[in-house]
DNA sequence: GACATGACATAAC
DNA sequence: CGTTATGCCATGT
């Protein structure tokens, strides 16, 4: 099914972000070949097999967790996140520091 | 098929 | 900081 290449070129780019990195839907959606689907990256995300994925590195475009305050999966996603050095401040993350460049695989550290 | 929903983004006010 | 509007489209009812 041809439907099913989209989800694909998306789990794709997601496993290619880097441990202690994020991206944002709209930035995934993008490096899939896939500008203006941000929504699909949720939805591909959604329907992914978790255990084969760092789905937690994708965040919001303001630098938040896009699952609901205080459920599991909220509290889950930020907790892998600072375990890999992710730094939350206010609820956010700073994403010129974490967000994640094709081509530099370190957060910037100052 | 019509309609509502949603792990979103961007722009405008 | 916030709200509204619009684009987007797979899924579920």
């Amino acid at each position: 099914m041809a439907l099913n290449a989209s989800f694909l070129a998306i789990w794709k780019v997601v496993k290619a972000i880097p441990p202690g990195r994020v991206a944002t839907y709209g930035q995934v959606a993008r490096l899939a070949g896939l500008p203006r689907r941000a929504r699909l990256v949720g939805t591909a995300l959604n329907e992914a097999p978790a255990a084969s994925l760092p789905w937690h590195r994708v965040i919001n475009a303001q630098g938040r967790i896009s699952l609901p305050p205080n459920s599991p999966g909220q509290r889950e996603q930020r907790r892998r996140l600072r375990e890999e050095g992710v730094v939350f401040v206010r609820g956010r993350v700073d994403l010129d520091r974490f967000g994640w460049r094709a081509g530099s695989d370190s957060p910037l550290l100052d």
